[in-house]
DNA sequence: TATTGTTATACTCTATAACTATA
DNA sequence: TATAGTTATAGAGTATAACAATA
């Protein structure tokens, strides 16, 4: 097989991503992208709502409400920091988990109907090409 | 190599597609995801405002007003139907082409980035997984 | 002085409802 | 009556600037 260009290949492969994201992101859920995506970080580990600023790339205006929210819902819990009285440590409560277990089903469902079409093959091909996804993007959820 | 199940498959692959989008995302470009889906879009044939519209799952106003902007910036034109006036054929321009392009390399230079950090095997089979995926979204860009 | 987090305010992209003009 | 598109208005998620409390 001859190969493609790099940046012809990087192109294709981003436009796929980007358009798979896009088609998800139609599918309406119980829970909105942005609090998923921090439930999800705190699932593997507490944070400060500096950290998550940062991980998610938003400013900490943005983030302090996003966490705001999430306390009003239960979804979170905000403790103190024992050492530096600036400093809140949010967790994710069972009700974040229930909320992140029951977006990601949501989230899937289309997901698992497209790739119930294919051949084993192509099912093998997807699950390599998500693990190389993975190494490329070393830092993030 | 013993077969992941297909929904969690689904969800390792969704989750690397989104990650990725999203780590894209965080590329300040010149001109905005909206903007870019459309010219993409007007790149391969002209559209009318309402097929727009339903091709990128936004409202008629919402839509209404990003044609309006592309216009005011000289992205695309907007030529009355003849047989029907309440239609009009919305097209992109030189301008448009140009904004397109650079929007591209823009946002393909992160990618090109790391995919040259991969040895040839994984860029094969990442170009593999790009096929498939393309056909698992039949109607999208 | 620097840092963590919040409040005040505004911008962008989106939506629904109501409208105009054509069909 | 139905359709293509617009205007009016509002909501969600984001940002920057200015602030309070603590280090």
């Amino acid at each position: 097989m001859a190969a493609t260009p790099l940046p012809e290949m990087a192109y294709e492969l981003r436009m796929a991503c980007l358009c798979l994201a896009r088609r998800l992101r139609y599918t309406k859920t119980s829970i909105a992208p942005h609090f998923f995506s921090v439930l999800a970080r705190l699932e593997r580990a507490d944070c400060t709502a500096a950290e998550l600023a940062a991980r998610e790339r938003v400013s900490a205006p943005s983030m302090s409400r996003t966490v705001a929210e999430l306390l009003e819902r239960g979804l979170v819990t905000r403790q103190p920091d024992p050492t530096d009285k600036r400093r809140f440590h949010i967790a994710i409560t069972e009700s974040g988990l229930a909320a992140l277990r029951e977006g990601r089903m949501e989230r899937n469902q289309w997901m698992v109907e497209r790739l119930a079409t294919l051949p084993d093959s192509d099912i093998r091909t997807l699950a390599d090409a998500t693990k190389i996804l993975r190494t490329i993007m070393d830092d993030d959820v």
